[in-house]
DNA sequence: ATGTGAACATACTACTGAGTATGTTGTCAA
DNA sequence: TTGACAACATACTCAGTAGTATGTTCACAT
């Protein structure tokens, strides 16, 4: 089939890769777009909406984008490089040691979780994305490209899959990995929906936030959470 | 302000109350917008969509509702009735014993997740619902009536907050009570963005589902699930 | 029989919004 | 200097759609 390790190159690469090629205003228009998708739906945001947010115009968006559907993509893709950046340092490696494996899916779920609540406009999109292809609408064409996003996506979640039935080797059994995996991302990524950061601390709060819902997903698991002090994540940027 | 019970009356009787008074086109045409929101979405639907959807036309559906937006909420409405319809026959009763409070807790939720999954429309028009409230759209009375469905939801959630916090009266610690309810009801409801029921057995198979997450979303409380030889539910109709 | 209103269908209006076609401006190479 | 192209802005087309205005049918009360 595909190689699966290119559909995660692509999206892992481009931001290291094009550093300045990409002009500013392309990532400008990603995230006042992802900004406007969040607040009012893929469908009832309309190319002017992000112009306007931009204080520029609609020819500027269609010299960028071919279409909306195609800037809703890149928007996607944006936000699955944002979590694969968020997870991979810390998703590497087989863990034979049970602790071992637990802490990993620790730290994963923590950077997880905090990326979500750093980046909602662009999960919200995330999140829009997965409804979208569940419907029947768009082109072929269309539909091919969400198909990729889509795996984009599965794989993404298998990344977790793998770390939670290797973390739970051992005294736990799982029914059922899938079912497990979509219960422990559904806490995880539960923030989306109600989550708004607070002017005071945000960085304190969402960890804080985090560590409780890790907590509680890997509970479900009937794995316990490993000490805070063993996930001392690197501060990002 | 207003009688808490007054809202929940309003919903949960309509149905009891109304009986045949509330024509057969009106629950159809419930039904048939529900199936098209769930397809399209809220904004990509059109009032004409759905009366295709019925072999009618769009005089019909403005004969019954007077704008897309209460059509909406009447959807809205009524999915929050089937979720009330199937939690409070076991919600009802302080359980001061730890154990009877988790197996009322256990009932509730399975019921819950049932009734989810037996649903997929509605639910998602409440999902969908939850998003609009979060958007600044709509105009002033409409975010009025929004601002009453979302307390009715939030009143839902509060029967499954009640019970937790009754369900973990002792050994268990809540950090966080609200946090908790949240992160129980996004593993409940996360089969609304996957499940689709298969032609054998769905009963079962949606009975079989429900029992495993519910067994996760408890054990991330330090619940233990119930016997399922306690939990017998009157089959529904 | 007749009028009356409920329950629709049909025809129309007014507007929004995706996509396109065509300017305009600045920059940079030859 | 010029021409060529990137990076936009402006102006337009046209399909779709919320809402309205106006038939039409039929049951039923008087």
């Amino acid at each position: 089939m595909n190689p699966g390790p290119d559909v995660l190159k692509n999206a892992a690469l481009k931001v290291e890769s094009d550093g300045a090629a990409q002009s500013g205003s392309y990532q400008e228009i990603l995230a006042a777009a992802a900004e406007c998708f969040k607040e009012n739906g893929f469908a009832a945001t309309s190319i002017d909406d992000v112009a306007r947010s931009l204080n520029a115009t609609k020819g500027m968006i269609y010299h960028h984008f071919r279409s909306k559907m195609d800037l809703f993509f890149a928007v996607y893709r944006r936000g699955m490089e944002i979590n694969f950046e968020a997870v991979l340092p810390y998703s590497s490696g087989k863990q034979s040691d049970g602790d071992k494996a637990c802490l990993k899916l620790a730290k994963m779920s923590i950077s997880h979780a905090i990326a979500l609540m750093a980046h909602q406009p662009f999960q919200r999109v995330l999140a829009q994305g997965v409804e979208m292809h569940q419907t029947g609408s768009t082109t072929a064409a269309q539909r091919q490209t969400l198909d990729e996003l889509i795996r984009l996506r599965n794989k993404y979640e298998g990344l977790f899959r793998r770390a939670i039935e290797a973390a739970a080797q051992g005294p736990v059994k799982l029914p059922d990995p899938s079912l497990a995996s979509k219960s422990f991302l559904a806490v995880l990524n539960s923030t989306v929906y109600w989550y708004s950061p607070r002017d005071k601390d945000p960085q304190e709060e969402q960890l804080a936030l985090a560590t409780d819902l890790v907590r509680y997903a890997m509970q479900g698991l009937g794995l316990k959470m490993p000490d805070m002090a063993l996930i001392n994540l690197e501060t990002e940027k």
